[in-house]
DNA sequence: TTGGTGTATTCTGTATACAGAGTACGACAA
DNA sequence: TTGTCGTACTCTGTATACAGAATACACCAA
């Protein structure tokens, strides 16, 4: 009996539920950068006890989307282009490793994740796009057959995506990310590991510091 | 006043404590992988409630070092190679990007970092052995300037401690590690960034290799 | 002897209760 | 008017209480 049977997930647990639901909101905007969290207010909001709320928080602070205001409880992390820059660094050079493991296995990139991520581009939902990107990475990070990638790479994607929500400007996805993830998939379909990584942290470089110019304007544009 | 104070540390609340000691506990192998843990037995033993254990170890799933066994609590992590592999893939990836960056401001690592780690080298205590090479590296991670990158290493580095500890045979740490460490510090001083990157992912994929190696034999010895 | 069912126990996760630390605000003095 | 002190309040972190789920074991039948 050596298949492969569904694993079964132990049912999440109110932690788990606050902390994504926390997660999204403050990814998307809907918290904004700065405010004060007051753990009875989430519990009275998503109608459970202060308890999950209390150890959700600790698990955001661990990942850098809360901060500790001693003594006025915590805060929403506020935008921080330093910490952009930092997360993309990071970010970059997982990716360039997973496309250097990904073409080690010459592994075969969905094509429809680019014709997806093309029709996407041509549109003008920013959600679409940003997914369709989140999606072309996630593809590379599989295919590295390396879980580790992609859990790291989970949470600076959540960071991104707040940076992009706060820069809303849709002209931030130039349509050329389209022909890069191109090449670098066809990078990693040859096998071809050098230029994969390569072209991969170019890719991530660029990306970077293109959010990191967007959101000092966006942020200079608020005071 | 652009001076820079030192800053409050708010005072570590019980579930950082209980943290620390469990992790520490399953760094040095005196919580064996596999074992079934109890959270009142934990509480007990630390003369605390279960509450902070409680999210101790969830803080500690969260990291991958304790894994959840439905219906029987959580258990301590056992030691998998595969997991170790992809540890060691992740941080090499990340090392190389610390010392590309250190490079690129012609960082000056303290060459006592590495006198004393071969001193310790000659020596035969494994724990010296060891905190030398954490050391050094950390100080690469400081030279970067990009806190992110530390604090991911920061963890892997509690997971290879682990397996180290396993091994147990101090014939891990061939001296060489040394020159290559003394050569990538050179790189790095020089501000020769490609040759400190290279060096850096090479030195960390063949200690990978080392310990991968050396931690199968031991596992297969032991059943 | 082996398989199945029912019950008791054990352990987790959530809610509530409690105590302590820090802040904010108001009163008083200079 | 401004600065300082004191008090009340708010909010967090920890402990205790409670309920539910899963396991283990014993008993019974085949």
């Amino acid at each position: 009996m050596t298949l492969q049977l569904i694993k079964i997930e132990s049912a999440p647990d109110l932690v788990d539920q606050v902390y994504r639901s926390l997660l999204d909101a403050i990814s998307d905007g809907s918290m904004a950068p700065g405010a004060r969290i007051m753990q009875e207010d989430i519990a009275e909001q998503l109608a459970v006890s202060r308890q999950p709320v209390l150890q959700a928080l600790r698990l955001l602070k661990k990942d850098g989307f809360v901060l500790d205001a001693p003594g006025r409880g915590v805060l929403v992390a506020p935008l921080d282009v330093t910490w952009l820059v930092q997360i993309y660094q990071v970010r970059s050079a997982l990716d360039a490793l997973a496309a250097r493991l990904a073409a080690k296995a010459h592994y075969q990139i969905d094509p429809k994740l680019i014709s997806q991520g093309r029709a996407a581009a041509r549109g003008n939902k920013v959600k679409a796009m940003m997914a369709a990107d989140v999606q072309f990475h996630a593809g590379i990070y599989t295919a590295s057959g390396n879980p580790l990638i992609a859990q790291s790479a989970q949470l600076h994607w959540q960071h991104i995506r707040r940076a992009m929500g706060a820069v809303l400007q849709v002209s931030t996805m130039r349509e050329s990310i389209w022909d890069e993830h191109e090449t670098i998939a066809t990078a990693i379909g040859k096998g071809d590991e050098n230029a994969a990584e390569a072209l991969t942290r170019q890719h991530g470089e660029d990306a970077g510091r293109n959010l990191a110019s967007l959101l000092t304007s966006a942020l200079k544009q608020q005071r």
